[in-house]
DNA sequence: TATAAAAACGATCATACGTTCGTTTCTTGG
DNA sequence: CCAAGAAACGAACGTATGATCGTTTTTATA
C-alpha cells in the first residue's frame, strides 16, 4: 500500500492536531508516543512526517495557535469599551468563556510549557505576558481612576488570572453547574474583590 | 567498587527524595530518567532500587507525603478558631505560606497527578478533596451565619483555591514582592470577594 | 493526458529507558 | 570480633521511542 485514496494534506494535518490535543491533554506530551498519535489518526508512524517536522514542533504549533487565537479574541471582546469597570467585566466574561471552550489547549499551554525547547518556550511566555498585561492595564487604569483599590496591581493580576484559569482543571459543561452560574460566581468574587 | 564508606540508608533515601523533587519539578516525571536521578544523588542507576521499589512509587510517596503534611498543618492553623471570618483569614494565610514553602511539592502534586497510576491517583484525589472540603465548610458556615454572600459555595471554593495556589507558578521569595505584600494582596481580594 | 508533487506504506536505525542480577564492600548487632 | 544484612557497583536485558528512508500510489497541474 501507499498513498490512500481520498487523502489530502490539510485534512490529515487537522486530524493530527485534533488527535494531538486529545492525547497530550489526556496523557501528557512525553507520555504520548508518535505511535499513539499515528494510530489515532489512522496512519503509520513514519507518515506523520509528511505533515509535521518534529514532535516538538507539533507541540509548539498547538500552543502557539491557541495563544494567537486568545489575543485575537480578547481584542474583539474589549473593542469599544473604555470604562475600567466595564472593561474588567468584559475581560472576566471573555476569559471564562474562552477557557471553557478551549480548556484542552489552555491546559496544555501551561502544563507543557516546560516540554518546550527554550526558544519556543520564550516565544510562548512572551505572548502570555502580553495577555497578562492587558488585564494589568485594566486594573491599573481602574486604580488610577479610583474605581478599584488593590494592594499590588501585578500580584492582583496573577491572582485573578489564576482564579479564572483554574476552571480548566475541574469544570465540565455536563456537570451540576451551568455556564451562567459559573460566570456569575467568578464575576462576583472578582468585581467585589477589587472594589475600592 | 561496592558499598561506599559512610553510606547509610535513611540519608540516601532522603537524598533521593530531594533530588526527585528537584528533577520532577524542573523537567517533569516522564522527562526525568532514573539515570538523571541516580547521577544527581551520586549513585549508579541500579542502586536506587535499594531504596525505592519503582519510579512510580517514588512519585506517589513524594505527593503523598506532601498531602499528609498539608492536612496536619491546616489542622494546627485552624485549631481553636470558630468565627467564620477569622477561620477564612487563617485558612488564606496558612495556605499561602505553606504553598510558598513547598511550592515544588504542590506543583508536582497537581501537574503530575496524571502520571500516577489510577489507584495511586484516586488516593491523592481523595486527600485533596478532603482539603477542599475544609474551605468549603468554612464558606458554608459563613454563608449560613450571613457573614458571607456567595453565588455558589463549591465554585467559590475552587475559585479561591485556584487563586491562592496560583502563586506556586510564579512567586519567588527573591523577587520584588515580599511575603507580606503577597499575603495582604490575596487576603484583600478574598475577604472582600466573599463579603455579604 | 503526461508528469511532478504529495501522501502514504513498511522496514529499520540508533538510542534511551526502567528494571534485574550477581557480586563486592561496608556497617552493625550479638 | 565476626557474621548477617545493608548498600553500593557495573553489566546487562528487553522494550519503546523519535526519526529516516526507499518505495509506491494517488492527486493535481500544466
Amino acid at each position: 500500500m501507499a498513498r490512500t485514496a481520498g487523502s489530502s494534506g490539510p485534512k490529515t494535518l487537522a486530524a493530527i492536531h485534533e488527535a494531538g490535543l486529545q492525547l497530550i491533554y489526556a496523557k501528557g506530551y512525553d507520555a504520548m508516543s508518535l505511535r499513539d498519535l499515528a494510530a489515532k489518526v489512522g496512519l503509520q508512524p513514519g507518515s506523520l512526517y509528511n505533515h509535521i517536522s518534529t514532535k516538538q514542533e507539533l507541540l509548539y504549533e498547538l500552543i502557539h495557535n491557541h495563544m494567537l487565537a486568545l489575543h485575537e479574541r480578547i481584542g474583539e471582546a474589549l473593542a469599544g469599551i473604555s470604562d475600567p469597570h466595564a472593561r474588567l467585566e468584559a475581560f472576566v466574561a471573555f476569559h471564562l468563556i474562552y477557557h471553557i471552550e478551549r480548556k484542552r489547549e489552555v491546559f496544555i499551554g501551561s502544563a507543557e510549557l516546560r516540554s518546550l525547547e527554550p526558544k519556543n518556550r520564550k516565544r510562548i511566555v512572551s505572548l502570555r505576558r502580553d495577555y497578562e498585561d492587558i488585564l494589568a492595564d485594566i486594573l491599573a487604569h481602574g486604580v488610577a481612576a479610583k474605581k478599584f483599590k488593590l494592594v499590588d496591581v501585578r500580584v492582583s493580576t496573577y491572582a485573578i488570572l489564576a482564579m479564572l484559569t483554574g476552571i480548566c482543571t475541574w469544570y465540565s459543561p455536563k456537570g451540576r453547574i451551568d455556564q451562567d452560574a459559573l460566570i456569575k460566581t467568578h464575576m462576583r468574587l472578582v468585581m467585589q474583590g477589587v472594589e475600592g
